[in-house]
DNA sequence: GCGACAG
DNA sequence: ATCTTGTCGC
């Protein structure tokens, strides 16, 4: 797929100031509210009828193998993996649970790793993966921050609207930002925690919602726990949105499919590297 | 000066 | 992110 706003393709060669002003006008472009054109509840890892099983579909349908899943969104999910100073970005694009195109590019990094700045060291092995995709997902599944960013514009606000993709940021851990509630207790399966601005957001102007915790997966008779993951909008997409969509593509494991697949398609693409 | 800090 | 064996629990 196509860059939209070349503009806004992140150099490595800039200065920190000169990329935090970038930062800043991607911010700026970016919409934090849902802008797209597919059904979000269409977005399964079932079949395309959604919470039909085929008993109570009617036969037509069920039988017509040619237009099966023509509603059902793609999803892409994105993942590095680092050798020495080269990145291996890796793209993973889904119709429900079956895999339609894999994808992979690899560029060296030419900074290292910044808080804050990390789209400057990814941002161009990922650009140059969407470049070999061909099929253009209808949202994607960035890991990391979205809008849960000192500048409102993590790497998946920085890829979603440089490629003027819908985007979700998927983190592991918090960059910033005020849960509502304490992250560190057992919290249940499907939980949601709240995140918003504090005075680590420069950008916001009062306590916007910027994400959710999300636990997507738990332990049930332990008192150990799982960790949840940090979910925000990238672009084109709420918080609340991109936290059921989180929801909505996982499968019995902490990260997403389109994530997960990616991250072992990276480490597969490692491996013989 | 101290603490915090995606991948 | 990456370097890495065994180990605890379902």
């Amino acid at each position: 797929m196509d860059i939209v706003r070349p503009e806004f393709v992140p150099d490595p060669s800039l200065s920190t100031a000169e990329m935090e002003a970038l930062q800043r006008d991607i911010a700026e472009a970016a919409v934090f509210a849902d802008e797209f054109a597919f059904d979000p509840d269409a977005v399964s890892l079932d079949g395309p009828a959604g919470q039909q099983t085929l008993g109570e579909r009617p036969a037509s349908v069920a039988d017509d193998t040619a237009t099966e899943g023509a509603d059902q969104p793609l999803v892409a999910g994105v993942d590095q993996a680092f050798v020495g100073d080269r990145a291996i970005s890796a793209i993973v694009v889904l119709r429900g649970r079956e895999v339609i195109e894999r994808v992979y590019a690899v560029e060296p990094t030419e900074i290292p790793y910044v808080p804050g700045l990390l789209s400057f060291r990814e941002g161009g092995a990922i650009l140059a993966a969407f470049s070999a995709l061909e099929h253009v997902p209808d949202i994607v599944f960035v890991d990391g921050s979205g809008r849960i960013h000192y500048r409102e514009a993590g790497l998946a606000t920085h890829i979603g609207v440089t490629l003027d993709v819908p985007a979700i940021g998927v983190a592991k851990n918090l960059l910033c930002g005020r849960p509502r509630e304490s992250l560190d207790r057992k919290l249940p399966e499907g939980a949601r925690v709240a995140i918003e601005a504090d005075a680590e957001v420069e950008t916001a102007t009062d306590g916007p919602i910027i994400g959710y915790a999300v636990q997507s997966r738990q332990y049930d008779s332990s008192s150990q726990y799982i960790n949840p993951l940090v979910v925000s909008p990238g672009h084109r997409v709420s918080a609340a949105t991109a936290a059921d969509l989180v929801v909505a593509t996982a499968a019995g494991y902490k990260l997403p499919e389109p994530t997960r697949l990616a991250d072992a398609y990276a480490d597969s693409v490692k491996g013989d590297l």
